[in-house]
DNA sequence: ACAATAGTGTCTGTTAGACACTATGCC
DNA sequence: GGCATAGTGTCTAACAGACACTATTGT
């Protein structure tokens, strides 16, 4: 018996770090339902064209924003009768972590990056829910794992990496165990000489070693104490 | 323009502790592809029918098994061109957890429980990737929350529930670590006067306090000492 | 009495976090 | 010199894990 049609879709929560803040990246819907109304990047599957679903998901970033996310993973299937006026859907969500100066460099124009404590009131379907998931899900992993690296560009330093960990995390982290233990994964290596200068004592640059660039690096304990 | 259709459905992996060990349930397919292989219970989505992707999880699980499950979590959706002969498929699966003796109460004669360290040479799909992937989430969690007790029954002793850890995270750990962490978070009290005899000293039966039957607690630290 | 497992008291090495301190730039 | 931030040394309280010990049953 054939069953009613499901639509298939596949939708992406690109995260970067835009002037010290969380930032996700919204497109205005060009069509119904929610025609002008901010939304994911996302579109239906291509059966015929994506391999895979991660190959869906690059492909409709890809079209929307020209990058190709250093860090990409599946964050959640959202399904039900009643997201999308059109019937039936399930949206299969990834989850994308872009440096901002990979975005800035082949941003296309209608993007908006918006602050993920400052989003619109009106947001498609049920996106808003899928970015705080989002949220959740980059904060849970940045308790015990080096994941934030890949929102820092190509060099950073240790007290700026800190900055974005306590934005993550909504808490203040402690500087000497942030310290310790961010070194102690192993995975930064300084920049011999390179500093970066403010109106005060200049910051070791650091950057991820070589070998580190594509894996990451997971933390034996917690960087805060909350239980 | 129609997108060609995407095969849409549900799979639960279904996890007990049988004697022991942790056990998976299995049901040989009636149909091609894959006639007569095990596979996990699952089948299409029925946009009709089912109002979310719970629904539909929990109407595919009852139909073969007869069960409803105290614990049940969106796992992961595998999808992709070549998963199914049939066509591009999406599956999104559901990771259930259920105490042996509610399974026994409504069993279907046509299940197998199967350890998950000895599962069949073949299995349908990529279900026996989907099978590795709950048992790495299952265990993943384990390390840090009090999700497991969700597999015993009313009544259990602490060093029953350190065996089921121990099989879960395939290490021995520490007897008064367990206890003192386990009992910390506050989730379990003792059954007065209730012990379990075996050939010796009995031991102390303890069961979820009514509060918390649903909801799980999370521990601050984690009960082994791998990173 | 003995075997076997339940359960506890104590010690020790490790570590997170607090705090004080030093270092190094710009004004 | 003063200020601001980078970076380090040291102390302490908490805790995981090891080990030895006691407790309580059946045989």
């Amino acid at each position: 018996m054939p069953e009613p049609a499901v639509i298939c879709t596949v939708d992406v929560v690109l995260l970067t770090l835009s002037e010290g803040e969380l930032a996700v990246a919204l497109f205005q819907r060009e069509k119904a339902p929610f025609e002008g109304v901010y939304a994911l990047p996302g579109g239906y599957i291509h059966a015929d064209e994506d391999k895979t679903s991660v190959d869906a998901a690059l492909r409709v970033l890809e079209a929307k924003t020209g990058v190709k996310p250093p860090y990409l993973e599946q964050l959640c299937t959202f399904a039900g009768a009643d997201r999308d006026p059109r019937g039936w859907s399930m949206s299969l969500v990834y989850f994308a972590l872009v440096p901002l100066d990979v975005l800035d460099a082949s941003t296309r124009s209608d993007m908006l990056l918006c602050p993920v404590d400052r989003l619109p009131d009106a947001l498609a379907f049920d996106h808003r829910e899928i970015i705080d998931t989002a949220r959740e899900r980059l904060r849970s992993k940045s308790v015990y794992s080096s994941l934030p690296v890949m929102l820092m560009g190509n060099r950073f330093t240790i007290p700026k990496l800190k900055g974005l960990y306590e934005a993550i995390l909504g808490e203040p982290l402690d500087k000497v165990t942030f310290r310790k233990k961010i070194l102690d994964l192993g995975i930064l290596e300084p920049i011999e000489g390179a500093k970066e200068h403010a109106d005060n004592r200049p910051a070791q640059l650091y950057r991820v070693k070589r070998k580190f660039r594509t894996t990451l690096a997971t933390m034996s304990r917690a960087f805060n104490s909350a239980g």
